[in-house]
RNA sequence: CGCGGGGUAGAGCAGCUGGUAGCUCGUCGGGCUCAUAACCCGGAGGUCGUUGGUUCAAAUCCUUCCCCCGCAACCA
């Protein structure tokens, strides 16, 4: 790719999604932020004009209600997790050019006018959403979304409701978006979820799409029609445009920067993004974005690792600890961008120690020791190069066109892979050319001298260019290895290009000895450490996290001071010990197990979600803890009279029982 | 048969437009001593989930089955 001109500098758009501030952002969040920020600093070294929107979603009935249980304002309880929000990115050296939030007024009158655009030409419609609504939550649920015919937030009952609302002509749209997809084959990246997208949703055919609601008040009111707020799909998608003043007086950001180049996002929201978004600017006859790019998810305790100890989750935490440029190196080289990874501690610390402490920052440290012990510290003019040192020269100039060509297809792995070729080739080169050996004869041999100095310049040139090319992925280690080098703030040595040139050490340079970069983590001792915050830090989440939906909600209550309940409330609850005396699958459900329940002569049927952890042959005969007087359901067509208890972890889940021999039909209390 | 991804050395992955199975970490042995007990070299370790097939030749193409993981309309 060729660099851009001074005068005529392109722009580069890009994006993280806007983020849910329902909870503290997690690693994940940074994961896709600190991406975005590595190619918005990697284009900027290369002279483009860009432009770096992060922000956050603030609206919804979620929000309005996690602020309900706080007795705070919506409002005031997002600002409170976007100050922490701006703060982690601050904390992580992330340089997004603008914060939007749903909740900033251009944002709203924008929307406001989007959305009477598209009412006034027809695009939007008024008519009835029908769906499962739960009472208690005050949530519309469509049918897929239902938890075992229940609701998934609470797992209560639903019941069948229509809603007003409006609705969004996405089916009209449907036919261009395919051919908008298939025609550019670049727009939907990886390629693995263009097909997904085409033959999961846009071939099978698209439905209009609802958006608006009338069930909460926490949006965007509709000007025409007070008692609706704009739903999501039109407020969030929308931020990509509003922020850059679309719809307002002065639009002339969105004139310089739309089209977008890249929306970076999470592969849940693909679709999205892939979908209803053009649709939505196919309706504002507006250009689309040349690429969504979905990248894959970091796991934490992804299952099979058994042995993972400890997860500490909070980016914060990770930081203070390591630095951000470790956890920056370790986000961006861990994970192959675009397919799912595993967070585990041991593979943070074992990024760090084998590739920062190891590789780069031992390379320098033993560098520039040479340098002070053979030179005094000061580069010599006298120097030989050989064979060797040309084959080096030749590969960091590989190395710079193929970290180019990676950063352009938002390939950081291999970008950093690549560049710690030139690392370990530089360690090796130590070793092929043995300076200490050198030196030995140096004094009395003018030819060894010369060629010492020779190796020193290639060592030192080499993690020269190093420090350039880490830059957009380390904002922070470029300049510690400069100061060492004597080269910090030199910027014919520094800026992006010098990282193309071969020979621009000066000579007379004086190196410097420094801290450290990255010094060596005790990987028993750390992970102890790291496993007991992450113990303190699910004590604390747990009251107040959203992410853990269910039973969740309920445990959170709980534990909450605030919501503590008393023996009376207890009391309405009546549990007996029950026996299974027969169980069998429910047609149709992978995950739930019908029983047949012997609660002290009484007979129950339950339906239980169950299946995957428990197949009917061991339920048989197995003593259970039965609610017996919670209203009956309907699942999957069956009847259920009551529910048996199961502790649940994530995925794991298992059932509670009784410690001893007690016969069916004893009461709990 | 809802859609998609995946099952390759102890762990994590690459290879998958067919032609002696690679990388990182770990492990074992050696080298070096400039360095953050680090760096360099070498070894051991895999019937590439299963069945059948195409082919001179399959991890790589087709087929059977098994297992794991996502998604299924607002959680990166």
């Amino acid at each position: 790719m060729a660099d851009v001109s001074k005068n005529e500098k392109k722009t580069y758009y890009i994006t993280t999604p806007i983020y849910y501030p329902s909870g503290n952002m997690h690693i994940g969040h940074s994961y896709t932020t600190v991406a975005a920020d590595a190619e918005a600093r990697y284009r900027r070294l290369k002279g483009y004009d860009v432009m770096f929107l992060t922000g956050t979603d603030e609206h919804g009935q979620k929000i309005q209600r996690k602020a309900e249980e706080k007795g705070v304002t919506p409002k005031e309880y997002v600002d409170e997790i976007v100050a922490n929000t701006k703060a982690l990115w601050k904390l992580m050296n992330v340089t997004n050019d603008q914060f939007i939030r749903t909740t900033d007024d251009f944002h709203i009158k924008a929307v406001q006018k989007i959305f009477k655009r598209l009412y006034d030409q027809g695009d939007i419609y008024k008519s009835e959403y029908e769906g499962w609504y739960c009472t208690p939550c005050e949530s519309f649920w469509t049918e897929t979304q239902l938890v075992d015919g229940k609701c998934p937030d609470c797992g209560r009952p639903v019941e069948r409701t229509r809603e007003e609302c409006y609705y969004f002509r996405l089916s009209k749209y449907q036919q261009r978006i395919i051919d908008h997809i298939e025609s550019h084959p670049d727009f939907i990246q990886p390629v693995s979820r263009k097909n997904e997208m085409l033959n999961n949703f846009l071939r099978p055919g698209l439905e209009d799409l609802c958006v608006s609601r009338t069930s909460f008040d926490w949006g965007i009111p509709v000007t025409f029609d007070e008692k609706h707020v704009v739903y999501v799909w039109v407020d969030a998608l929308s931020n990509y445009i509003t922020a850059l003043g679309y719809a307002s007086e002065d639009d002339s950001r969105f004139k310089k920067y739309w089209p977008a180049q890249v929306h970076l996002v999470g592969k849940e929201i693909v679709r999205f993004h892939t979908i209803i978004w053009p649709a939505l600017l196919m309706a504002l006859d507006l250009p689309l974005p040349e690429q969504v790019y979905g990248h894959g998810w970091l796991l934490i305790d992804g299952g099979k690792m058994s042995k993972s100890k400890g997860n500490v989750v909070d980016p914060r935490i990770l930081c203070a600890k390591y630095g951000c440029d470790a956890i920056r190196y370790f986000l961006l080289r861990e994970v192959p961008f675009g397919s799912d990874g595993v967070f585990t501690n041991e593979a943070l610390i074992g990024r760090i120690n084998a590739d920062l402490a190891n590789d780069l920052g031992n390379l320098v440290s033993r560098s520039v020791s040479m340098q002070l012990k053979y030179f005094g510290g000061v580069q010599s003019a006298e120097k030989t190069f050989a064979d060797i040192d040309n084959e080096i020269s030749r590969l960091f100039r590989e190395i710079y066109d193929n970290v180019q060509v990676q950063m352009d297809a938002l390939q950081f792995p291999s970008a950093l892979v690549e560049i710690w070729r030139g690392v370990s080739r530089l360690n090796k080169f130590i070793d092929e050319t043995a300076p200490w050996v050198l030196a030995k004869s140096a004094d009395t041999d003018p030819a060894a001298k010369a060629r010492l100095a020779g190796v020193m310049y290639t060592l030192l040139e080499g993690i020269r260019i190093v420090s350039v090319l880490i830059e957009p992925f380390m904002p922070e280690t470029p300049a510690k290895i400069r100061e060492q080098l004597g080269i910090l703030g030199k910027d014919e040595l520094t800026v992006w290009e010098s990282a193309s040139k071969w020979g621009v050490y000066p000579d007379g340079t004086e190196v410097k000895k420094g801290e450290a970069l990255f010094p060596r983590i005790d990987p028993a001792k750390e992970l102890e450490e790291l496993e007991k915050l992450s113990a303190a830090q699910k004590a604390d989440a747990a009251a107040g996290k959203p992410e853990e939906k269910k039973n969740a909600d309920e445990a959170a209550k709980a534990e909450d001071g605030a919501n503590l309940i008393t023996i009376d409330d207890f009391a309405k609850v009546h549990m007996k010990v029950a026996r299974v005396l027969e169980a069998g699958r429910v047609e149709g459900s992978d995950k739930l197990l019908i029983l047949k329940l012997d609660a002290g002569g009484e007979i129950r049927q339950v339906v239980s979600g169950i299946a995957k952890q428990y197949s009917p042959e061991e339920m048989k005969d197995k003593k259970v803890i039965l609610i017996t007087n919670l209203k009956p359901a309907v699942l999957r067509g069956v009847t259920s009279e009551g529910m048996i208890l199961a502790a649940t972890k994530g995925k794991k889940l298992v059932l509670v029982t009784v410690d001893g021999d007690i016969p069916e039909g004893a009461d709990i209390s």
